[in-house]
DNA sequence: ACTAGCACTCCCTACTCGTGAGTGCTAATA
DNA sequence: TATTAGCACTCACGAGTAGGGAGTGCTAGT
């Protein structure tokens, strides 16, 4: 009964803060949610959840706030998730479904879930790893430079232009095509270099520095990580938080331009749970001490292949951000499994 | 004499300003530059400025701040060219050189532009309407999916997934596709659409529903402008000025999200001037009065093709940021030339 | 176990006031 | 006529001060 109202306390006072931005005393409390008690002893409450570490004074006499890891407490035992209204369902569904190819839905998601949470938001391309070879075309430019376009059984299309040395021999390319479709036709990507081992010993000699780079290409665009692509969106929301923010937002700004800082964002939610949050300092990145971090991965089919989120302060909405992040995630992958 | 002292006093407060972001008094600028009169006599000139509408106060008894219209004069007539140093230049080069593809240039530039100016910068993607056909592949993923993939004589890659209402017949799509091929092969995209006029009737009347989709998926990639994309870097230098930035840099952020904004920031600069500069509200977007753009368009051989360029606080360094910004559309042209 | 009361802390706001940078004007000067 | 020296005036800015008030911790009483 103590330990539930204590409970309650931390609850009301996560609440509160989220919706002022402001610390949170104990007559504010009592009046704000009916608690039942008086403030004097929400005091006592309050003073036992900071000896605990949940809470904080900014300084004496003033209110409280919660720390990260009142924060954490708070997300993993007192918040419910809002589920969102079915216009906003709805909302969602008929705008991913209009979109037409993969950066369009990658773009499209990530201007949604911005908006939706009003934080700003990260969604990483999904894996390739999975795919296997529908086509290969390799297609002359010039005399010295052509260019390889690979087709997966998914749709999507991965190019590179290659530079030879030596002039390049239209029969000997169209040979090379040839018999590289034959041997990797329909073969998973993860197939695809134990295959290629064997595969220049058939050419003959002249040949040779032509099909060594025309492999060594493939062999790259097939373990190249194009699920290290992440796309941004939503920054203004950052600024709407003038001074609440501690410091200033230059350093998130910044952070949140490198790619690297974004996978390490997204990459590290380890487990299956359905969401994962990470809290203020909890997160790998240390310019974004002050930010936490709501993702969740997405999958085609049953396979997980990527992670989505929101990036805002501590003190964001985390029921709402939770709800809004699974349901795109849900949304995103059914959409490309559709596809 | 008189008039060319006055200019000299604008340029001195146009640096000043731009050097310290505070106002400037009659007393700083004999001291900083050596005008060879009393403060006094600044005054006067400092007056008739005002008159003229060059230089404003914030309020009375507070030093002078160039008008946008004194910003302009400054530009058009007093402000040099910084050009690069050379260790800058090679670096430039070295760091576009080492770029991939098409995308890997975009992105390339719009950090590099970003470093060296520390403004927010914009490059537009080189438009498409001058390439043409290299190869089209139409390749079925399901019984009702196929996909187009469209090659240009430049090594661009176009991608279209087609969804049909009916099977795809393997041979039907074969047929096409080959037709398709001595039809608009080696033809600019500009002579496509007439070329796709009579092509349909060729074609018996049960394939006609595939012929149909295929050849308006065609006719939309080729006049689908993709030049309408706007790669974005930077934005964390806009934190930078803290205050010094009227009100918020929200809704500059805001209106930086928005591809057509970008475009009507850089789309605009008609002439064929080298750089073009836009002063505060002499720039077509609202949400952007406070800042001022400098954009240079850019091009592959002689022809014209995109428009890259910085965004920043009126009060930004103009000279520093033309030299770069036209030394960057310099060497993109040049570089994508060479690919 | 809870509450009422109370003294205490200390941030915040408003107010005052002196300082100084900067101005415009006038009259003297070259 | 252009320039300058001198001077009174304005007004943002910073420091210092006081009062109010929200909030706390503690103690004693219920």
């Amino acid at each position: 009964m103590l330990e539930d109202r204590r409970l309650a306390v931390l609850r009301a006072i996560v609440e509160d803060y989220v919706a002022t931005h402001e610390p949170v005393g104990s007559k504010a409390l009592v009046e704000r949610h009916n608690l039942g008690v008086s403030p004097a002893t929400i005091r006592n409450d309050m003073a036992a959840l900071e000896d605990e570490g949940y809470i904080a004074q900014p300084h004496t006499s003033a209110g409280r706030v919660p720390t990260d890891l009142g924060y954490r407490l708070f997300v993993d035992r007192l918040s419910g998730v809002k589920p969102l209204s079915s216009p906003e369902r709805r909302a969602i569904q008929e705008f991913l479904d209009s979109s037409v190819d993969l950066d369009d839905v990658m773009v499209r998601t990530v201007r949604l879930l911005a908006q939706i949470t009003r934080q700003v938001a990260l969604v990483q391309y999904p894996t390739l790893s999975r795919s296997s070879v529908r086509h290969i075309e390799l297609i002359a430019l010039s005399t010295t430079r052509l260019i390889m376009v690979l087709i997966t059984d998914s749709g999507r299309v991965e190019q590179r232009t290659i530079e030879c040395a030596a002039p390049i021999s239209e029969i000997a390319l169209g040979d090379i095509r040839a018999r590289l479709l034959g041997a990797v036709s329909a073969q998973p990507f993860s197939s695809i270099p134990e295959i290629l081992l064997t595969f220049s010993g058939q050419f003959p000699a002249e040949m040779q520095p032509l099909v060594t780079i025309i492999q060594a290409t493939l062999l790259d665009a097939v373990t190249e990580r194009i699920d290290e692509r992440v796309v941004l969106g939503g920054t203004a929301h950052l600024a709407r938080y003038g001074d609440a923010f501690p410091l200033s937002i230059q350093p998130v700004l910044e952070a949140l331009e490198e790619q690297v800082v974004l996978l390490r964002l997204l990459g590290e939610s380890s487990t299956n749970a359905s969401v994962t949050v990470r809290i203020g300092h909890e997160n790998p990145v240390e310019a974004m001490e002050s930010t936490s971090v709501v993702t969740a991965r997405y999958g085609i089919g049953d396979s997980t292949v990527a992670s989505l989120g929101v990036v805002g302060p501590t003190h964001m909405d985390y029921a709402g951000n939770i709800a809004a992040v699974q349901a795109v995630a849900q949304y995103v992958g059914r959409i490309l499994d559709e596809q």
